[in-house]
DNA sequence: ATTTTGATGGTATGTTTGTACCATAAAAAT
DNA sequence: ATTTTTATGGTACAAACATACCATCAAAAT
C-alpha cells in the first residue's frame, strides 16, 4: 500500500482545515466539501479519515475543548510560578477576552459549538462539562488562598465569588464577540472588578 | 378577492411558528417547511408574507428584539414606581435567568441569533445594539442615584459597574443554557453580587 | 356584468448536501 | 510472485431546500 500514513497527523490537518473554514463563514456553513477544499484533500478522504460528517464536527469540538485547556494553562504558567493570586487570576479570566484575530476566531467557533450543543443532541453534554468546573475549583482555591494572606477582601465568599467571575469574563467575552465592546474596553473592566475583590491594602 | 386580511397579524402568526420550530430543534434547522407545518400554512404563504427566507429570519429577530425590551420593561413596571434601585436592578438582571421553559426558549433563540449574527452578513448589525446600550445607561442611572443616597457603595464607578453588572447577567444566563448551572443557583450568584454592590447599611 | 386584484394552493426546478459505491495504485505480507 | 491491505480519486444518488412559476377562487372595483 502506498506511503503508509500517520493517521492522527491526517485528522488533525482536516480539523484545522474545518476550523479555518468555520472561522472566515460561520460553523454553519461547514460542509464536508468546503472542509475537503480548505484541507486541499479530495471529499473522499475526508469520509475516509471521519466518516460521517457527524464524526468530524464531534472530533472537532473535542479538539476545541482540549485546546482551550492548553490556552488556560499556558497563561497560567506564563505568569510564573509563585505569582499573587491575583495576576494569576487575572491571566486566567482574560484568556475569554478575544484580542487579536486568532483567538477572536477560537472563541467564536468554541461559542458557536457551545450553543449549538445545547438543541443539537449529537453534540451535547461531554466536553463543555469538565472545563468550567476545573476552573471553578482553581478559582476558588485561589480566592481562598488570597483571603487568608489578606489579598483578598475577607468578606467575600469564595465560591460564589468564583462563579461571578466566570460569569464576568464569560458575559464580557461574548459582548466582544457580538462587537458590543472593545477588547481593550473588556480588559479595563475586567481588572476593575479585580480590583473589587483583591482591594489595595491600606 | 377572498377575506381580506389582516398582513400584519399574519405574519406575527408565521413568526410565532418560527420561533415555536427554533424553539424545539434549534434555529439551524428551521426551514420554510418546517414554519410552514407549525404556522399550519402552506409553503406557498410563507413566500406571499416574506418572499425569501433571509427577509422572514430578519422580521422574526426583529420582533425577538423587540419583545425583549417589552419583557425588561415588564419587569421595570412590575416593581412599581418608586421601588430602591437596588430591587430594580435586580428584576432587569434577572431577566437574562431563563426559569420557565418559555423564557429558556426564548433566551436560548436570542442567544443563537446573536452568535449566528457575528458570522451572516444579512442579520450583522441593528438590534443587538440598541438594547444593550439602552440597558447599560439605565443602570448607570440607577447606580449613581444608589451611590448618591448611600445604597450603594460610593467607591464604585458607576460606569464600569454597569457594564460587569450586565456581563454577570449575561454570563449566567449563558451558563444556565449550556446547562451548567441551574437558574436557582444563577439566581443565588446574582444576588449575592447585587449584596456586595448595594451593601447593606450599617 | 365584467374586470381587476388580493390570497392561496400546488408543483416544478435547480442547487446543495451527505453519503454510498466503484475503481486503482502501491506498498506490505505471504 | 501473488495476494492482501491501505490510501486515495471520482462519481453517482437520493434527500432536502429555497425559490420560481402556474393556476384559481373570490371579493372588490368599475
Amino acid at each position: 500500500m502506498p506511503k503508509l500514513v500517520d493517521h492522527e497527523e491526517r485528522r488533525a490537518h482536516i480539523i484545522d482545515a474545518l476550523l479555518r473554514s468555520a472561522a472566515s463563514n460561520g460553523l454553519h456553513s461547514v460542509t464536508m466539501r468546503s472542509v475537503a477544499v480548505e484541507a486541499d484533500v479530495s471529499v473522499r478522504l475526508v469520509q475516509y479519515y471521519f466518516d460521517t460528517k457527524e464524526k468530524l464536527l464531534l472530533a472537532a469540538m473535542t479538539r476545541l475543548a482540549t485546546r482551550m485547556g492548553e490556552r488556560v494553562r499556558h497563561r497560567v504558567r506564563a505568569t510564573g510560578a509563585g505569582t499573587d493570586p491575583r495576576t494569576i487570576v487575572e491571566a486566567v479570566l482574560l484568556e475569554a477576552v478575544p484580542t487579536d484575530e486568532e483567538s477572536r476566531a477560537f472563541h467564536l467557533i468554541y461559542t458557536e459549538y457551545a450553543v449549538l450543543s445545547v438543541t443539537d443532541p449529537a453534540l451535547a453534554g461531554q466536553p463543555f462539562l469538565a472545563a468550567p468546573d476545573e476552573m471553578e475549583a482553581f478559582l476558588v482555591a485561589q480566592l481562598t488562598a488570597a483571603r487568608r494572606t489578606g489579598d483578598a477582601d475577607p468578606h467575600l465568599d469564595p465560591h460564589q465569588e468564583a462563579v461571578v467571575l466566570l460569569a464576568v469574563s464569560a458575559g464580557l467575552g461574548l459582548s466582544v464577540l457580538l462587537g458590543q465592546r472593545t477588547a481593550h474596553q473588556a480588559t479595563t473592566v475586567l481588572r476593575y472588578h479585580l480590583g473589587r475583590v483583591f482591594p489595595t491594602r491600606t
